[in-house]
DNA sequence: TCGATTGTCTAGCGGTGCTAGGATCGGGTC
DNA sequence: GACCCGATCCTAGCACCGCTAGACAATCGA
């Protein structure tokens, strides 16, 4: 029994070695350079390995992307924790949103731009992402104003946010006035 | 010379017939369905063409794209024209970024999902892209509020358009109150 | 020690974007 | 009208992609 349990952490801890390479790859030279050849080679195994614990590519880019809701629900709680006032919390967590996107890139998009094979905003969606958006609703239910579902507040401010940061990092916005964005953000949509 | 000249007009039809057929074939499959291969059987050519007219792949999305923008300024200065006030207005505009993003799925990512190589937000972007942001400041620079850089303000509006259409498009937002999202936002950041 | 099972690798499939080099076609010149 | 030459196009192939069948080796239980 227990070489049966020593095989198990050995396979489980071969797959959490993948997930962090392709992550590590991805971040260095972008998902088009994550192949699987690469990848297999970077982990020392052959390709088929790779297949034994994921269906394909795309599941190894849904793993990467559940690691990243965790953390990302990590930093957001991190960045509103030390601000004191509702006001200054949803700055700080705008911020902290951004930077999480311009810091691990990679990460984001197999969050947000790729497909992972996730379900989002249903049922049998993962714990780690409806987490993540429940660390948003934290901090935005309380500035969502009367009458406004916090929901759908937190909905929509997260989609600012979200355009924000792709349409930055695609080059597509000027970086010159990113903290002006942010701060008209907050200003107009959070009801203090 | 007339030889010479009927030559061009034979090229430039042949090229507007790679744009056509790849932004169609887009819309029909998506762009990973968009090959060199399926992309040259369509129009009955072989292959190499596509390289005499583009560098590569990305410049066709890039083509698409243009034509895309200048599609795009149309429908956003049709639905505005339609509208009476400013606030009127930009509800318009609003409900008619995300139309068109819905309707023109391929067209929109060729935009601002993926890579045309364009440039955005610099001296030498494409007139057609100066153009559609045009149509957009025309309309939100009405309603930036005092103080506010028009420019500014455009850009983030646009930002939340884009995360909602993208959001919403990749199954992360619910569709089910993507009209009051839309209501939200026009009444918080428009300033009337 | 042997057989079965598990695990891994080699080799290869059909596909991708892109290109070198040969064939062919048509226009301009004698 | 015949010929040459340049422009134009296609065939064939490169290196790479995601993914998998089947051979092989290592390990376990009897």
């Amino acid at each position: 029994m227990s070489v049966q349990e020593r095989k198990e952490r050995e396979r489980a801890s071969r797959e959490r070695l993948i997930v962090a390479t392709a992550r590590e790859l991805a971040e260095q030279q972008g998902w088009d350079a994550v192949t699987t050849r690469k990848l297999a080679e970077r982990i020392e195994y052959s390709q088929p390995v790779l297949y034994s614990h994921f269906r394909g590519k795309r599941e190894i880019i849904g793993a990467v992307a559940l690691d990243g809701a965790a953390e990302l629900a990590v930093a957001l709680r991190a960045a509103t924790a030390a601000a004191d006032g509702p006001r200054a919390r949803v700055t700080a967590l705008a911020r902290g949103y951004l930077d999480f996107a311009e810091r691990n890139p990679a990460v984001y998009d197999a969050l947000f731009q790729l497909d992972g094979g996730l379900a989002f905003a249903q049922e049998d969606t993962p714990e780690p992402l409806k987490d993540a958006f429940a660390a948003l609703l934290e901090c935005l239910g309380e500035v969502a104003g009367e009458g406004v579902h916090p929901g759908v507040f937190t909905e929509l401010f997260w989609a600012s946010l979200h355009g924000l940061a792709t349409l930055t990092r695609a080059g597509r916005l000027p970086r010159a006035f990113a903290e002006q964005r942010v701060e008209l953000l907050v200003d107009r949509l959070a009801v203090v």
